[in-house]
RNA sequence: GCCCGGAUGGUGAAAUCGGCAGACACAGCGGACUUAAAAUCCGCAGACCUUAAACGGUCGUGGGGGUUCAAGUCCCCCUCCGGGCACCA
């Protein structure tokens, strides 16, 4: 906008400026640390409402993601103070991790205070935005000790449960941010920071969280989150990644130890087509058998790097088969047959047992490999009905049933998986057996940002856990950031050397710190009471809180955060500190914002920040679009003309209501007309203005309720705003009296409260209204008022629209038929024809069949 | 390969239960106001055919089939786009 415009606007008074009356307001409210504040668990008489946003990292910046994901949250935390709710409403930073050491070496800032100076700006932002976020008494700061000290306390919880443990294990480790990645954490093989930095395998001892020991729970809750999407629950479903089959043990043939193979196959029901084992290359009893035989070892070493290459490539789907025979036999169980057993390229080593059974003639994958080698194809499931030239491989379906299967024959294979797997376990070599895709959580990471891990080395005690009393371990803060030589923390002697709690000698500490989604996994919990000192919380005000009634962020977090935080929960609940199963009973996850079709990034060089929309439109015209321009759940792609449209409607608002807002407020200030007398010998033009006003409000009370598509809400509010600014004459030249005009100003303004909460809160104050608008009771929809008294019903003749008749609203079918059968249109078409049929659907339409 | 979404004018979209396709906007065009422009206000606006214009007609929701008096919406098949999982035994 040119600079002489923005003057003239500025000088005009009836022009809305949302660079003046925003401001104004937000001092106002700024200055105000209880305004959004939630009332006191223990004697607030409201029914409790805790919406809640994701929390950001704190990269320095907004951007029009979360924008977005703000202007949603807060409208609905506006709508139910409206509604009497009492709402929690928090925001925090998510603010450790690698990119605070990054700028360190870049920049050489220190992370906490370039973690902090971001968190002032983006919080600054927050607040030009208007965002109703109760600052004062709930802002949590996860890089902060008063936070991470319960990251700790939870940590020790965790390892006296057995949930922490130590193990030696293979990580993935990214060169670039020097630190082990968890799996989520590694996209396509990639490092999820470094789109070009391949991961690479390495061996380290590392502490894990136990998820598995819920991982039932957590795959079984899924199906009674209805409140979340089911996109975020399929995710999660196939994240977990559950596979019931069995174990059955084939012992080696002439080993006379005992040595045996334990396979997992979810078909046991075609066991006795088994033709071949298969062993994973690192499968313990091929090194084993691989130390002393030297032809086996290169191969199977070349088939292990093989995998690791792949692995890394995220290609591991792609290697050809390949396989090499061990020279020895194993002894099938149900059968007594000797199978070869071999090392083959494609089985992995850690799902399952690293073993299996190969079933040529009844799986896609043993049929290829069996093809390759020639070993043995034996059929023993078949379909129902009995057919000789059945194509191989056979998958079963469920009406399937076993031939040659020994006492199994004829069985259904269904029922013989069952009957096998008992009959196993019976005889003592195998049992039923479910296996998961979902590993322990590692939550070690050599950085320097983020929580210590509470756990000290002794050379006499071995791991011992740093007492509750000397929490938290407090991150140094004289610090040099290096990406090599491991954890930064091992570098620091300060921290290093520590006096072993136990015996009083010399310990080191752990110099790991943990993954950040362990602060992001309970942050909503410290909401409740986020200044406590004795406590991650009270679990009186967390109870009273929790669950959370509407989670919304991006689908990004549908698994990593997600499954950890319902994980968290469950943890929690064992400890006994919550009583809820699941942290939120609605998930709702919004689409992303697009500009030029494609995601706004740095790289692609679209991104609009959210700073300049701001500057030139408002921040009531920016989140209004966010919310207008498509439903909140789909993509939106940013058009600048789009906000101005905005922009332009809002100003259409500020002019309509501050020219009757003088009178406005003066009635008020008198004795008001309510209900019958309001509406006594009012004008046609009075009473449209009415029923449209009353339409708007039932259809955005509904849309909040249930589908949340507030880009037709605030269509419905332009609606109503034309049919105002149509009907201006009329309310000039006194057709429309002043109690109608109140009503309809002073509703349209509570109407806009929750999307343009500085425009509602100006017109709300010029109208003589006292409070914050926000805390005004939401209009309630009278029926009566919002029903139309003439209604169109569309008349077609064999299925095809002819014409639109006018008829009163509730009038008999029979009226409606006749005025149908009147229109001249329709009368012309029928003329001549046999009328076959009449389609009538109440207040809908006629639909005349004719031959 | 399997599992989820999605495809509607020049653009973003609407149509909530099978009942007037394109609400509401953006961009565009025409007009009013103005010395002029901006702002504002009013009007037009799916495509095609017919017409001097209007009236009128035909087609139209990714493609093909089906159910129905009636399909963007339900069923079957296909194409393309996005997302998740994937030699997972």
């Amino acid at each position: 906008m040119p600079e002489e415009t923005q003057n003239r606007a500025a000088e005009d008074p009836i022009r809305y400026n949302p660079t003046e009356i925003e401001p104004r307001w937000q001092a106002q409210w700024d200055a105000d640390a209880s305004l959004y504040a939630a009332e006191d668990e223990a004697t607030s008489k409201k029914p409790k409402y805790y919406v809640l946003e994701m929390l950001p990292y704190p990269s320095g910046k907004l951007h029009m993601g979360h924008v977005r994901n703000y202007s949603i949250g807060d409208a609905l935390a506006r709508y139910q103070w409206m509604r009497g709710y009492n709402v929690l409403h928090p925001m925090g930073w998510d603010s450790f991790g690698l990119p605070a050491e990054n700028a360190a070496i870049k920049n050489n800032i220190p992370p906490r205070e370039w973690t902090l100076s971001n968190i002032a700006e983006m919080r600054t932002q927050m607040r030009r935005m208007g965002l109703s976020y109760d600052w004062a008494q709930r802002e949590v700061t996860t890089c902060l000790p008063d936070y991470y000290k319960w990251n700790q306390w939870f940590f020790l919880r965790m390892y006296e449960k057995g949930l922490a443990y130590r193990k030696q294990s293979k990580v993935n480790w990214c060169p670039q941010c020097a630190t082990v990645l968890a799996n989520e954490q590694v996209v396509g093989g990639y490092c999820w920071r470094h789109d070009d930095q391949l991961v690479e395998q390495r061996d380290l001892e590392q502490w894990f969280f136990r998820i598995t020991d819920y991982v039932d729970e957590l795959l079984d809750g899924i199906d009674k989150l209805d409140g979340w999407p089911d996109k975020v629950r399929t995710m999660q479903r196939n994240w977990i990644g559950r596979s019931e089959g069995a174990e059955i043990t084939f012992k080696v043939k002439d080993c006379t130890d005992g040595m045996a193979i334990t396979v997992f196959t979810t078909r046991i029901d075609t066991i006795f087509g088994a033709t071949s084992i298969q062993l994973a290359p690192e499968h313990p009893i091929v090194k084993h058998w691989a130390s002393f035989d030297d032809t086996l070892r290169p191969q199977v070493e070349e088939m292990v790097a093989q995998q690791k290459a792949a692995k890394e490539a995220d290609a591991f789907g792609n290697i050809e088969k390949h396989g090499v025979p061990t020279g020895r036999e194993a002894i099938n169980p149900f059968t007594g047959e000797a199978l070869p057993i071999w090392v083959a390229n494609y089985i992995l080593a850690d799902y399952g047992t690293g073993a299996i059974m190969s079933v040529p003639a009844h799986d896609e994958r043993d049929y290829e490999f069996a093809g390759k080698y020639n070993l043995p194809i034996k059929r023993v499931i078949a379909p129902n009905v009995d057919t000789d030239d059945l194509a191989l491989p056979y998958v079963a379906e469920e009406e399937s049933v076993l031939i040659d299967s020994g006492e199994w024959t004829g069985e259904a294979v269904l029922e013989a998986q069952e009957k096998m797997a008992a009959h196993a376990e019976a005889k003592g070599f195998g049992k039923a057996k479910t296996t998961f895709r979902l590993k322990d959580w590692g939550v070690s990471r050599q950085r320097y940002w983020g929580t210590p891990i509470p756990m000290i080395y002794c050379d006499g005690c071995g791991i011992v856990p740093v007492p509750d009393e000397q929490l938290p371990v407090l991150l140094p803060e004289k610090i040099e950031i290096t990406q090599t030589n491991g954890s930064p923390l091992s570098q620091v002697p300060e921290f290093l050397n520590v006096t072993c709690p136990k015996c009083g000698g010399k310990g080191r500490r752990e110099t790991d710190t943990m993954d950040t989604f362990v602060d992001s996994s309970w942050y909503f919990y410290r909401y409740t009471d986020a200044k406590n000192a004795n406590a991650p919380f009270d679990s009186a005000k967390a109870n009273y809180w929790f669950p959370i009634d509407q989670y919304i962020g991006g689908v990004e977090h549908a698994i990593l955060h997600l499954i950890y935080s319902r994980y968290w929960t469950k943890v929690m609940r064992d400890l006994g500190l919550i009583k809820n199963d699941e942290p939120a009973t609605r998930l709702f996850t919004q689409g992303m914002v697009i500009k030029n079709g494609a995601k706004m990034s740095k790289s692609k060089g679209n991104i609009v920040s959210p700073d300049d929309m701001i500057a030139k439109y408002g921040s009531d015209a920016t989140r209004m679009y966010a919310l207008f321009a498509a439903p909140p759940d789909k993509d939106l792609e940013w058009q600048e003309e789009g906000v101005a449209g905005i922009s332009r409607f809002l100003a259409r608002v500020y002019r309509l209501t501050t020219k009757y807002a003088p009178e406005i407020a003066a009635h008020f200030a008198e004795e008001k007309k309510t209900g019958e007398a309001l509406l006594a010998g009012l004008s046609t033009e009075g009473m449209n203005l009415l029923r449209k006003l009353h339409q708007t409000v039932a259809k955005i009370t509904q849309d909040f309720s249930g589908r949340w598509h507030f880009n037709t809400c605030i269509a419905s509010i332009m609606i109503l705003v034309n049919e105002i600014a149509a009907n201006e004459q009329a309310m000039d030249n006194g057709l429309v009296p002043i109690d109608t005009r109140a009503e309809v100003f002073r509703t349209l303004t509570l109407l806009l409260a929750p999307f343009a909460p500085f425009l509602a809160q100006e017109l709300w104050a010029q109208m003589g209204q006292t409070g914050q608008v926000f805390r005004a009771s939401w209009p309630i929809a009278d029926e009566e008022l919002a029903k139309e008294d003439e209604i169109e019903i569309p008349v077609q003749v064999n299925g095809k629209l002819v014409n639109v008749v006018r008829v009163a609203a509730g009038s008999e079918e029979e009226m409606i038929k006749a005025a149908a059968h009147e229109d001249e249109k329709v009368a012309a078409r029928i003329a001549g024809k046999t009328v076959v049929k009449q389609i009538y659907v109440p207040g809908k339409l006629v639909n005349i069949v004719v031959k």
